[in-house]
DNA sequence: AAGGCGATTGCCT
DNA sequence: GGCAATCGCCTTT
């Protein structure tokens, strides 16, 4: 039988509070780690817990907040628990969480997760092409959740959800009741960018079977 | 106005 | 490991 914590339909899912977000960005980062996220699929509920994650701060060259506001990346001064979306290579959308005051341009970008409730409905969301099996004995794992654009599509994320927040009934981001212990956590310079690499801003869930990719 | 490049993914060799 | 897909932002004419 599974923890009455882990079912969507508990109301004891409450979205984290505004302050959460308003601590330091990177700590904000690492705590997102074990966090769940829930979003409504048409009438599906959907929850996953996140285990990879990358900080994109105030002044840093790889931060679509760099050179201040822009059409694209206004969600991102809007304030903690905000929730940034942006269409990837013109193909992806890719999901972040806003942290810090208004107008501090500072979010998490969302890398990887587990599935927890709904994985039926979020293996049909990432159907494509000739479509990947995933009944019977085959098991889902990078190719479900493993990686932003993935998680996104899983989830039924677009530009739908850009500029919202993550205090809603149908998008929030729970406590599971769990913690996780600093020695689980690893970190790593970021994935996919050409400025700022040595920046060690990404943190995963060490022992996770559903990173994006190895440590 | 035009061209390069990107916080990615999936297919091909 | 290489590369196309595909759109919007940013820099350069």
């Amino acid at each position: 039988m599974s923890s009455p914590v882990l079912c969507s339909a508990n109301p004891r899912l409450n979205p984290l509070p505004r302050k959460f977000y308003l601590k330091d960005t990177l700590e904000v980062a690492r705590s997102l780690l074990g966090k769940g996220l829930f979003v409504l699929h048409k009438t599906t509920p959907l929850l996953v817990e996140i285990v990879e994650v990358e900080a994109y701060l105030d002044r840093d060259a790889a931060s679509h907040s760099f050179r201040g506001k822009s059409g694209r990346n206004w969600p991102m001064f809007e304030g903690g628990g905000t929730c940034y979306v942006y269409l990837s290579y013109g193909v992806n959308y890719c999901m972040n969480v806003v942290t810090q005051v208004q107008d501090r341009g500072e979010a998490v970008l969302l890398r990887a997760a587990a599935p927890l409730d709904g994985i039926h409905t979020m293996a049909r969301n990432r159907e494509f092409y000739g479509g990947i099996d995933f009944t019977g004995d085959s098991k889902p794992t990078r190719a479900l959740l493993g990686g932003p654009g993935k998680l996104t599509q899983a989830l039924g994320v677009n530009m739908s959800h850009n500029g919202r927040t993550f205090f809603e009934d149908d998008l929030k981001i729970v406590d599971l009741g769990g913690e996780v212990p600093a020695r689980e956590i690893a970190e790593s310079p970021r994935i996919g960018i050409s400025k700022a690499t040595k920046k060690r801003y990404r943190f995963f869930m060490k022992n996770s079977p559903w990173l994006s990719r190895r440590a």
